[in-house]
RNA sequence: GCGGCCAUAGCUCAGUUGGUUAGAGCACUAGAUUGUGAUUCUAGGGGUCGCGGGUUCGAAUCCCGUUGGCCGCCCCA
């Protein structure tokens, strides 16, 4: 038993572990690039302020945070957005607008592993930045989509609930509720899902009995699953900001409508995602048939730069994490073999025949196929074997009678049959063999 | 931070009321096999039985503690 083990709640990448999650990357980052988004990257640390100033001094203990050896207190980023809206808010006046901007990076969070959770974790990020109008939030949700739906995953599988801050906002507003208690009841619908009734409490608990006309009305936004439904809902209180706010409602649905996704998105005020600093349109992703952590969120923060010191600027943003996205795959059969498998494997005589082989094979590994070879001298019939077992389709056979004769042997490993070629006309003969 | 369950080889597990040198399958390495791979046979490497303490003539086994893991709660950027 090795003395030494990674440290909890952080995951060794063993080969067959870590092609899973490059098979995410790999098709997040194909999405993003389709979408038209720069990938850009951070540093790992940051200071210790930069999570404090965005989400209050309690963020502390769930951070892996310390002081460094100049006395400066730093943390490792638990999230990308303050980072990102640092590096945004420095160059604002300088960046061509809109910024669409994607990162694939480890994240760290000083809390308790459970499944779908761990203390360091990856998350595609892609924000939009300098455009305040709901166009951001059509091309960030349907990067959402796309960045599932390039795992194979289907309409069946999964769905992204949309929701509004502002709407409730308007709303609660309307019915009468100061600012404390707009915040207290956010805390209570967020939980509605999970504790039903119970989860009024939150605002009880803070601001005493609520009445039966309140409770009916937030339980009514609750129970909204069409845009109609919204539209009836708002038509009644003939409120102007709710009726303009309802005006972008419809350009997101019908945006992302005419984008063919409609079978991906519900309206779903039950989502409200915990952060106070999210100021509009907030969404998330999940599994419809499990009872796995949301898949992914977003929504829009267009306070979050200035607070850190920067400009002005509009925002929108979401993140996919890995750890529930690749349990999901794996629930459905989705991940895909993608062990590195060479093109080619080389059979190799005896120590003559490895100096005559190494030639070829570095002359076809230069151009690009992959090619492996015992690097001792083994039994021919051990080589077979282990190329059979590497994967690949073509072996080269480079015998003492072969090169005698100036041929290699080429093998199809799938049908057993083989066929000699001069050697000078190797690279040429496996190029038509793979290539057919 | 709180609660439940668990911990024996790389993996899945067996291990009798506490009793000799802790086992199996899979995987790995080698041989049978000096020019032909999915089978077969043989052999080998790999364990301070998570760690520490206690009870005992004797502990993988019983007791206490601790660490780690899984699941749930809190939280979830």
């Amino acid at each position: 038993m090795a003395s030494f083990k990674s440290l909890p709640g952080f995951r060794d990448f063993y080969p067959e572990e870590l092609a899973p999650r490059t098979h995410l990357f790999r098709q997040w980052r194909r999405a993003a690039h389709a979408y038209g988004f720069q990938e850009y990257d951070a540093p790992v640390l940051e200071s210790l302020d930069l999570y404090k100033a965005k989400s209050g001094d309690e963020i502390e203990g769930q951070l892996f945070s310390f002081a460094d050896k100049g006395g400066r207190d730093v943390a490792l980023r638990p999230e990308m957005t303050p980072t990102v809206c640092r590096m945004v808010g420095a160059r604002a006046n300088a960046l061509k607008r809109p910024i669409k901007w994607f990162s694939i990076a480890d994240f760290f969070r000083y809390e308790r592993m459970q499944k779908g959770r761990g203390r360091c974790f990856a998350q595609f990020n892609a924000d939009i930045f300098g455009e305040a109008g709901p166009e951001a939030e059509i091309e960030l949700i349907s990067l959402l989509i796309q960045c599932l739906r390039g795992l194979d995953l289907q309409a069946e599988d999964f769905y992204v609930r949309l929701s509004d801050r502002n709407l409730w906002f308007f709303y609660l507003a309307a019915l009468g509720l100061e600012e404390e208690q707009t915040q207290s009841m956010l805390g209570a619908i967020d939980k509605f899902e999970r504790l039903g009734e119970e989860a009024f409490k939150v605002y009880t608990d803070a601001h005493g009995a609520m009445s039966a006309e309140l409770q009916a009305a937030v339980q009514r936004m609750l129970a909204i699953k069409t845009l109609s439904d919204l539209e009836t809902v708002v038509a009644e209180l003939d409120h102007p900001q709710l009726s303009a706010r309802l005006d972008d409602w419809r350009r997101v649905l019908s945006g992302l409508e005419a984008m063919g996704l409609a079978e991906f998105v519900s309206v779903d005020l039950g989502v409200v995602r915990g952060l106070a600093y999210y100021t509009g349109f907030v969404f998330e992703a999940f599994d419809r048939k499990g009872d796995l952590r949301a898949l992914a969120g977003g929504g829009r923060y267009d306070n979050l730069v200035q607070k850190l010191g920067g400009p002005d600027l509009p925002a929108v943003g979401f993140a996919i994490g890995d750890m529930t996205m690749e349990l999901l795959l794996q629930e459905r059969g989705l991940l895909p073999d993608v062990a590195n498998k060479p093109d080619v494997y080389v059979v190799i005589g005896g120590p003559e025949e490895r100096r005559v082989a190494f030639g070829d094979i570095a002359a076809l590994r230069a151009v690009g196929y992959r090619v492996d070879y015992p690097l001792k001298d083994l039994g021919f019939g051990k080589q077979f074997k282990n190329a059979t077992e590497s994967g690949a389709r073509l072996a080269l056979i480079y015998g003492g009678d072969e090169l005698a004769n100036g041929v290699v042997k080429l093998r199809d490993l799938s049908q057993r049959e083989e066929f000699e070629v001069p050697r000078e006309q190797v690279a040429l003969a496996v190029s038509d063999f793979l290539s057919a």
